[in-house]
RNA sequence: GGCCCCGUCGUCUAGCCUGGUCCAGGACACUACCCUUUCACGGUAGUGACAUGGGUUCGAAUCCCAUCGGGGUCACCA
């Protein structure tokens, strides 16, 4: 490539929220790019002129496209921490309130969302025309249909028949005349015969036999332009060196090549140049399908059936489409259609989901956001599905745990793998279990807080009732335990039901009522759960609110069952039960201090009367 | 179905280009044990793969071919 920047590029359509596989793109892109620009700093160049990433919006589907998905998008992409040179300006609030914005426009381009970039494609187009190379086509889509559906059934694939009165190389006026006077059409590019060999930098050569490709259409009927082609012009009008994209585009390539071939800038008169390809593998589901935004609503379908066809709990109204519907407030309709799979809506998958307590796969990037993962451990995994480093540790592991900075300096197209790679869920929790841990007490509180004020705040309002103390108390032990931030809410359950309101497990209570050896100071006869929990009780409530802390519980209770002759187990397991419920919770002492004195009193005098009753 | 891509533990992968050091290494998951105040965390160990069949070679996970398997794509969606 010659002397300007590399310069990569993400071109999302802005129709629903940043899918998982394409953040991956727009890491390996943003990757690529800012290597080449840290390499050609290093080299004294000039800023900005050694790598530049992109973010094109490609909005030229009316129907699906909207301003609001593209700010999502972007919103997404900032959020993961992958920031753009040029594209669309995102003006963002900082953590610490001020306020950052990215996307500079530094470069004279043009705009950087296509649906304002129409009249570039027709000049384009026109000149197209002009040269003989493509032509207008007057064929309405149930004819298209009608022939498709011959080919099928002849077991033929279909390609479009060139019109009899078009000519290669030469402009079809009759054709072009029609089309000026209004009559409906779309533009057509007149494909070449020669073969095309697309050099890829991950799968290498591929080549397509003359005549694979058809005439496919460029510009369609509401005047927009087709991805094929937006995608060609843009590439070239905007510089892009470097593109990598997700392997499902490969079979599309060849049109771009062809395209690339036949165009002439209109400005320089200089050919078109073939930016260098690389197509990443896919992104699959655990069972081996296509990672997409459908996969959600199938889910949410099939729970919904899963609920309508199950016996309704005793006492509770049978659950059928009207009454989901009504209970949704949703046009009954489109609950109906919906579940006979006739639309995929997400809104409706999404409420279905909440209202019937069950998680939908996480496929977007928003997806994961609420669900409590960190943007550096999606980060780090989505990087390793389909590349990696190749280095060791110091003790002979392979290095997989790092950030997009290191990225930006290693990252290189010769490392990204060919196979397709499953989504493993388990390894991501891995990974967030980690970044989480990586972080420290003062830092997981601040996240696992702003995460519940954004998505829980019910939770949070209920946590923060019992005081500053105990938020920060309830964080530390939450953090080895929590997966994800809004897995971390399970290890507090204990805290966020009311006093009164502590449903006792009946086998734990048993337990409480029955002597135990190893209750029992040595020498002397088994004692009850029962006994210890009120000697915890009596020592606890001469503990005044101002010394219920962390500490001092801890060392009440040692000393305690020190005098009593057990181990501090003993006298924590009864505590347990009658705070929590059950026998599972935090550390005690945590678990008591973060309750406050006045709960602890009230839930274990509460277990003390169900115990012996 | 046509065309194209891919094939190492259940999963992500290292190794493959530059055959021997690989009866294949790591991570996640799983199992066991240790630690322990329950649950977690942490520590130690273990189970587990070169798709199959032919070649080439003294020697193949590594090179070649075939078969089988998986995937992508065949829109006026991107």
């Amino acid at each position: 490539m010659p002397e300007g920047p590399v310069i990569t590029r993400f071109a999302p359509s802005p129709t629903g929220h940043l899918h998982i596989g394409g953040a991956r793109s727009a890491l390996f892109c943003w990757a690529f790019a800012r290597r080449a620009e840290l390499e050609h700093r290093a080299r004294g160049g000039t800023p900005g002129q050694g790598g530049r990433f992109m973010i094109r919006i490609e909005d030229t589907d009316q129907a699906r496209s909207s301003d609001e998905s593209a700010r999502g998008i972007l919103e997404d992409l900032a959020w993961l921490g992958i920031e753009w040179d040029d594209g669309p300006t995102l003006d963002l609030a900082n953590p610490d309130g001020t306020r950052r914005t990215i996307g500079s426009h530094a470069r004279d381009v043009g705009s950087y969302f296509q649906a304002r970039r129409v009249a570039v494609y027709n000049a384009y187009i026109d000149h197209l025309m002009s040269i003989g190379r493509a032509y207008p086509a007057f064929d309405t889509a149930e004819e298209l249909d009608k022939l498709r559906k011959q080919a099928t059934a002849a077991k033929q694939t279909f390609k479009y028949p060139r019109p009899a009165d078009f000519t290669f190389g030469q402009p079809c006026t009759a054709r072009i005349d029609r089309a000026k006077k209004g009559e409906p059409h779309v533009v057509r590019f007149a494909m070449d015969s020669a073969a095309v060999v697309v050099r890829d930098e991950i799968l290498g050569e591929v080549k397509i036999a003359p005549g694979e490709v058809d005439d496919f259409v460029i510009r369609k009927a509401d005047g927009f332009p087709t991805y094929h082609f937006a995608v060609v012009i843009d590439d070239e009008l905007m510089g892009v060196t470097h593109v990598m994209r997700a392997q499902e585009h490969l079979a599309n390539t060849p049109r771009h090549v062809a395209l690339q071939r036949a165009l002439t800038r209109l400005d320089t008169h200089q050919p078109f140049r073939t930016p260098s390809f690389a197509h990443m593998p896919l992104i699959m589901n655990m069972d081996g399908s296509k990672m997409s935004k459908r996969d959600k609503a199938k889910a949410a379908r099939k729970a919904a059936k899963d609920a309508i066809a199950k016996p309704p709990a005793p006492g509770a109204a049978p659950l059928t489409p009207a009454s989901l519907a009504q209970s949704l407030n949703q046009d009954p309709k489109l609950v109906a259609d919906f579940l006979a799979g006739e639309n995929d809506n997400l809104d409706l998958a999404g409420q279905i989901a909440a209202l019937l307590n069950v998680t939908l796969p996480e496929i977007e990037v928003y997806d994961f956001r609420r669900n409590g993962y960190l943007p550096e451990a999606i980060i780090n995994f989505i990087a390793l599905l389909g590349w990696n480093p190749g280095m060791k540790l110091p003790d002979g592991k392979d290095l997989e745990k790092f950030d997009a900075a290191f990225m930006a300096e290693r990252f290189s197209v010769d490392r990204v793998g060919k196979t397709p790679a499953k989504f493993d869920r388990a390894k991501l929790q891995s990974f967030n279990a980690d970044a989480i841990n990586a972080l420290t007490d003062a830092q997981f509180a601040a996240k696992w807080r702003a995460f519940l004020a954004e998505y829980e705040p019910h939770v949070l309002a209920r946590l923060d009732a019992r005081g500053s103390a105990a938020f920060t108390i309830l964080a530390a032990a939450v953090k080895p335990r929590a997966r994800t931030l809004r897995d971390g809410i399970n290890a507090v359950r204990f805290a966020l039901v009311a006093d009164d309101d502590v449903a006792f497990d009946p086998k734990a209570i048993d337990k409480l009522r029955s002597p135990d050896a190893k209750n029992a100071a040595p020498g002397a006869p088994p004692r009850t759960g029962v006994e210890l929990l009120a000697a915890s009780r009596e020592r606890l409530s001469a503990l005044p609110t101002a010394d219920w802390t962390v500490p001092a519980i801890h060392t009440l209770l040692e000393q305690l069952a020190q005098q009593l002759g057990v181990g501090i187990g003993q006298l924590a397991q009864p505590l347990r039960v009658g705070v929590t419920g059950a026998g599972v919770s935090p550390g005690i002492a945590e678990t008591l201090a973060a309750l406050g004195r006045e709960s602890v009193l009230r839930r274990l005098d509460r277990c003390h009367r169900a115990a012996v009753v």
